[in-house]
DNA sequence: CCTAACGATACAATCATTGATACAATGATT
DNA sequence: AATCATTGTATCAATGATTGTATCGTTAGG
């Protein structure tokens, strides 16, 4: 999850709590601070870390994917729209890639999660367990 | 039969009984604590054991035995595998090496594991070589 | 007063996990 | 051979958690 520490209010400020946290997202997914498919902090868990009620971030959430700035995914929380940065791009290349060959393999998708995902967890566990990559 | 003193639950925990066991399993197993060929409680027993449904302990063993790290022969139980089959240690290569190059990129785990659960699915859904099944 | 915004609470939708039950497979036993 | 027992597996409803949303009373400013 994304630290939304740029995202400030005060509530002595012209303008209302609401279009504050809006204004703030709007402008951090402008300016490349927050790229697509990144995704947002739940309107609870914001609200939270600011102070506020979580209907205050939730109507700014709101009023950005009326705009379509944002996506909100029902269950899975709220994410920036647009296409894939290259960053991530690259990544879903590799990624995409990598099921390839691994369907290649005969694997089924189950098989591949969980071996990628041992993959992952073996890896962040100790920094170069294989790190033969010629 | 080995004693599986070394498994515990805490149903108050973040992460969901079934992912306890199978991390657990999984530690012992790579630490050694469990050798190869080494045979497991039945499902039933270990759930028995620990408070658990019997379907609770069979996730878990059925996802060590997707990455290859148990097999089970149908009624003889669950045994600690040997080494990986061909099979699986190629799908094993591929996967630490994409997410050495993910990491590359300078990817944290849950990004990564977003991507390539992504790629997964969406792979699946698209008319690529279809599993023939005739 | 009246309007806009806030905050607490309740809500509908969605999803993961669990646990009960039934099942297929397979080896043991009679 | 026939039967039984025991393995892991599949299915499915119930539960609980968590998402954004809607409602409603309260409050501050004009």
């Amino acid at each position: 999850m994304i630290p939304m520490d740029f995202v400030r209010t005060d509530s002595s400020a012209e303008v209302p709590p609401f279009e504050q946290v809006r204004r703030q997202l709007a402008d951090a997914i402008e300016s490349g601070r927050l790229k697509p498919r990144d995704q947002l902090p739940t309107v609870r868990k914001l609200a939270a870390d600011l102070g506020l009620a979580a209907n205050t971030v939730a109507r700014a959430y709101r009023e950005l994917e009326l705009v379509g700035v944002i996506e909100t995914r029902g269950r899975h929380g709220s994410f920036v729209a647009g296409s894939l940065s290259p960053h991530k791009a690259a990544g879903a290349r590799l990624a995409a890639d990598v099921v390839q060959r691994m369907r290649d393999l005969g694997m089924g998708d189950a098989e591949m999660l969980a071996i990628l995902r041992d993959a992952v967890e073996s890896h962040s566990r100790n920094p170069h367990p294989t790190p033969r990559r010629s």
